[in-house]
DNA sequence: ACCTCGACCTGCAAGC
DNA sequence: TGCTTGCAGGTCGAGG
C-alpha cells in the first residue's frame, strides 16, 4: 500500500497499537528484504518502548525510548496488519501466519504487528534519531505535499530549469515527497496539466511560479487529502492494519480508466494509457494541456 | 548535474 | 488445463 495516502492510513491504523507498547519479541523470518537486516537489528528493538510512530514521505518512523528510529517502507507490496495473542481456543483469522509475513513484532500489549511484503521492495532500517540527518535514505527530500513548507514558489523552484516532464519531476521524491504513480495522475488530471509537460514551464524565466504551479500544488493538496480521508486505495485486496479498505480506488479519474470518458465537467475526451519513462501514465489528452 | 533505463522480486490475470 | 507473457502503488545505481 504504497504511496503517501496509503502510507499515512497505515500509520494511523499503527499508531494506536504502537505507542507506548514495548516491543518484547522480534522475529525476522528471513535475512533481508530489499537489503539485509542490519546485524543487531533486532537486539536493537527487542525491550524498546515505542513512543511514537510518524510519517516522513513513504517512510513510517517509530521513534523509540532508546534514541533510535525504526524506519520502514512498504515498497511496492508491503503491508502490515494487526493480530492479537489468542485466548484460549480463539483464533482470529488476521493471526494465520501467511505466505511472505517477514517481520513479526510482539508487544506489551499482546498485540502481534506482522509485515508482509511479497515483493520485498520494502526494507526497515533503524537509525539513531541523533543522525537522522544524515540518514542517505532522507537526504534530499522535497517537501511534504500537506506541510506549510510546500506552496508553488518552492514547487516552481524546485521544477525550474528541469529538462524532465511534469509526470517525472511529480515522481521525484526530491522535488515533492510521497507522491506515486496513481497520484501524479490523479493530480495532474485535477490541475488539467498534460503529464507529458515539461516540469521547466512550472516557473517563469524569472524563476516565479505560473498559474500552472499554483494549480497543481492546489490540486496535489486537495487529492492527497481526499484520499487520506476514505483511507487511501486498495489495489489488489491491499488492506489496512486493521483488514478494513480504503475506498480511494472509487474516485480515481483516469487511473486504471483507458478508454472511459473523461469525467472534467464540459470535456467530452476519453482517457488514455501511454508508457512514460517505464512506466504506465493515464491521462486526457482533451483537457490536460 | 541531469535524465532515462534496467534491475531488483513475486503473484496474478489474460492470452494462447 | 497449463504454459507464457505482461503488468503491478517504488527506488537505486549505471550509463548516456
Amino acid at each position: 500500500m504504497p504511496e503517501l495516502p496509503e502510507v499515512e492510513t497505515v500509520r494511523r491504523g499503527l499508531q494506536p497499537v504502537m505507542e507506548g507498547a514495548r516491543i518484547t519479541r522480534v522475529e525476522l523470518r528471513r535475512a533481508d528484504l530489499r537489503f539485509p537486516f542490519q546485524p543487531d537489528f533486532a537486539a536493537r528493538l527487542t525491550g524498546q518502548r515505542i513512543v511514537g510512530l510518524g510519517r516522513r514521505a513513504k517512510f513510517l518512523m517509530a521513534d523509540l525510548a532508546s534514541g533510535d528510529v525504526l524506519m520502514m517502507h512498504l515498497g511496492m507490496s508491503g503491508s502490515f496488519r494487526i493480530g492479537a495473542v489468542p485466548v484460549g481456543a480463539f483464533h482470529h483469522p488476521r493471526n494465520v501466519e501467511r505466505v511472505n509475513d517477514h517481520v513479526v513484532l510482539r508487544l506489551s500489549s499482546g498485540k502481534i504487528i506482522t509485515y508482509n511484503d511479497p515483493r520485498r521492495f520494502g526494507f526497515m532500517k533503524i537509525v539513531a534519531r541523533s543522525a537522522l540527518d544524515d540518514e542517505p535514505l532522507l537526504k534530499g527530500l522535497g517537501p511534504e505535499p500537506l506541510g506549510n513548507a510546500f506552496d508553488a514558489a518552492t514547487l516552481a523552484k524546485a521544477c525550474a530549469g528541469k529538462t524532465a516532464s511534469l509526470k517525472a519531476a511529480l515522481l521525484n521524491q526530491h522535488v515533492v515527497a510521497g507522491l506515486g504513480n496513481i497520484y501524479a495522475a490523479e493530480t495532474l488530471h485535477r490541475a488539467r496539466l498534460s503529464p507529458k509537460r515539461r516540469a521547466s514551464t512550472l516557473a517563469s524565466h524569472s524563476g516565479a511560479p505560473t498559474d500552472r504551479a499554483r494549480q497543481l500544488v492546489a490540486a496535489i493538496r486537495a487529492v492527497l487529502t481526499e484520499a487520506i480521508a476514505v483511507g487511501g486505495a486498495t489495489l489488489r485486496n491491499c488492506r489496512h492494519p486493521d483488514g478494513k479498505l480504503g475506498y480511494f480506488q472509487h474516485s480515481f479519474e483516469v487511473y486504471n480508466h483507458e478508454g472511459q470518458p473523461c469525467t472534467t465537467p464540459g470535456c467530452d475526451g476519453v482517457v488514455r494509457r501511454f508508457v512514460q519513462n517505464g512506466r504506465a501514465t493515464f491521462w486526457c489528452p482533451k483537457c490536460q494541456k
